[in-house]
DNA sequence: GAACAATTGTTGTCGTCAACAACAATCTTC
DNA sequence: GAAGATTGTTGTTGACGACAACAATTGTTC
């Protein structure tokens, strides 16, 4: 009706609406929206730094396929051989019916096997492999430089400060 | 075969074994296993951690029943009525696709409208109803309340510095 | 030692979520 | 007006957490 372009909902005429794209540069459009009392929640931010974090591990680790979820898992084995799959599941803070598809995926791979326990027929002792020891070095040696990218991002010593305050998570 | 019992993997003598529970106490378990490497990459934190806060976020808000997703979607709209889809998803980081699905709820339950566009035929401008608008506050008040668990887990000055740190991400 | 309860690994289902791909309707641009 | 981009929508895929059930085995109790 109104010959004026108008922002719809915000009142705010628009300049050259969202059409600006078309000379050459387009705009980011991510921002210039309140959020208002978003910001102030942690765990808005939380999520969104997990998400992120978690696409630069994908990224970093690309080349060798190893998930944040897998690389926990031989860490954790490589750490404590032996274990049972519960004691890593809970350890983890994963369900064990979840823990069994991430080992299958890993014995497959001859990475991790799973040796009858000696003193309970039930349980499985949990150990790497040789190559999945191997591994496992090149595997951190790539999560170091995941954390550095981290660390760029939002600053060494922020990286520090952060581990510290959630390190009764860890 | 050995008399002596051994923690499996491990080579060191197992202390009561894992059958010390037997004596009225049962062990944590969760504790007790070393994580190395893991301790000191921040991703592993933050899942954690924001495994915890959204659990605690639902349990707050479970008499509203309202998640924290549907949380920030009403909020955004609420702080910037008129916003179409693309322009909400891309705020929110959210795909679009999936932002569908929420509104879908959201409008079913008479908290927020579409609105065809004026000026836009293919787009949809996002409104609070009047109801939605009385039922935010009460949202936020409830949502206020969840930061103060976040608060009293991890002291309140190192929500403040968390906030700060991950204030590039919001 | 027999009955009962608990644990371990496994399988399955359900709902949430991110990531894509495709599509019709519509708008922009040339 | 034709070509290309955008918007909302539908659908699929795979990762993930939560739950429930089950057989085999172990622990506990009388």
């Amino acid at each position: 009706m109104s010959s004026q372009a108008v922002r719809p909902g915000t009142g705010i005429p628009a300049r050259k609406s969202r059409s600006a794209k078309g000379r050459s540069q387009r705009i980011e459009a991510s921002d210039e929206i309140g959020l208002d009392a978003l910001v102030g929640h942690a765990g808005y931010a939380v999520r969104r730094f997990q998400l992120w974090i978690f696409q630069d591990f994908i990224k970093t680790l690309a080349a060798v396929d190893i998930k944040p979820t897998q690389y926990s898992v031989m860490t954790v084995i490589g750490a404590n051989p032996g274990l049972t799959q519960v004691a890593v599941a809970k350890r983890l803070g994963i369900e064990r019916a979840r823990l069994v598809h991430l080992l299958d995926s890993l014995e497959q791979r001859r990475l991790v096997k799973r040796v009858p326990s000696a003193t309970d027929r039930r349980s499985h002792a949990l150990h790497l492999t040789a190559q999945g020891q191997e591994q496992l070095r090149k595997f951190k040696r790539m999560a170091a430089e995941h954390d550095r990218h981290v660390a760029e991002k939002i600053g060494k010593e922020n990286r520090e400060r952060l581990l510290q305050i959630l390190s009764c998570f860890t």
